[in-house]
DNA sequence: CTGACTGCAAACGTTTTGCACGGTA
DNA sequence: TACCGTGCAAAACGTTTGCAGTCAG
């Protein structure tokens, strides 16, 4: 994964910030604004949260970027992939992705509403395996 | 629908306030914050917001209300029915309840991650037919 | 009568904005 | 070089809290 190119690919310029941003969330796979304000602090002691907040704001305006909400929790970030729904651990607060098969859920839709679906946002609550060891 | 005995079920005293927020959110479906503070300002002249988030905040714990958050727009509350899934209209903002069969898709989350699911948040966002038609 | 609810004002946390400076292309 | 991004401070916004007065049970 070059973090710049990407960014160039989407529009963005590059700037030692952006790259930061990227490579966390490409890493992190999901991180709320916090997480992610910490996170560069320590490759960049004076960034500023607006700095973070102006990057998140371009960088879903280009669709490079999407943003996760969350029952009960704060909004988390992710790079934009293909469709796939979320499981959140009520306990850890783990975030996975889960790629199901939503054909037969589509399907069902567009036969009870006759409305023409774009995106979906799949939310899955409960418990995983590790927190339910203990 | 009684909304008095219905709040006195959930364990919440009835107010005038209270009554009309149930009556609200029992005939509109969904409203946000603030579509439920206009529509309350029509019936109490002087109601103040933090009466309706105190409310708000009652009724979540009593989960007699939910919120349900929406990509890109407001969280929206409902009262709490059988679980369903939400289709929002991209055009006219438009929410409406699907009742879905979900048996299939719960059944691959379990085999695919063996965790425990304890709730779900299905939002499907597109267009809605009268929305298609122009 | 007592505790809970209301409405107001202030406080709080989060997100956005304006501006001077510095860096990217 | 021209424009865009950064960081700071202030502003804007949404939500919560504290308090005095009122109401429900």
């Amino acid at each position: 994964m070059n973090y710049a190119n990407t960014l160039k690919n989407y529009d963005l310029k590059v700037t030692p910030q952006r790259v930061a941003i990227v490579q966390e969330l490409y890493v992190c796979g999901h991180l709320n604004i916090d997480q992610l304000y910490n996170k560069l602090l320590e490759k960049f002691p004076s960034i500023s949260l607006a700095t973070i907040y102006k990057n998140m704001n371009a960088m879903i305006e280009k669709i490079f970027v999407q943003e996760v909400k969350i029952p009960n929790e704060k909004s988390v970030y992710e790079l934009t992939k293909e469709r796939h729904a979320h499981f959140v651990c009520e306990c850890c607060k783990k975030i996975e992705d889960i790629h199901l098969d939503t054909d037969n859920l589509l399907t069902q839709v567009a036969q009870k509403t006759h409305y023409t679906i774009n995106s979906t946002s799949l939310v899955f609550n409960g418990i995983c395996s590790e927190c339910a060891q203990q």
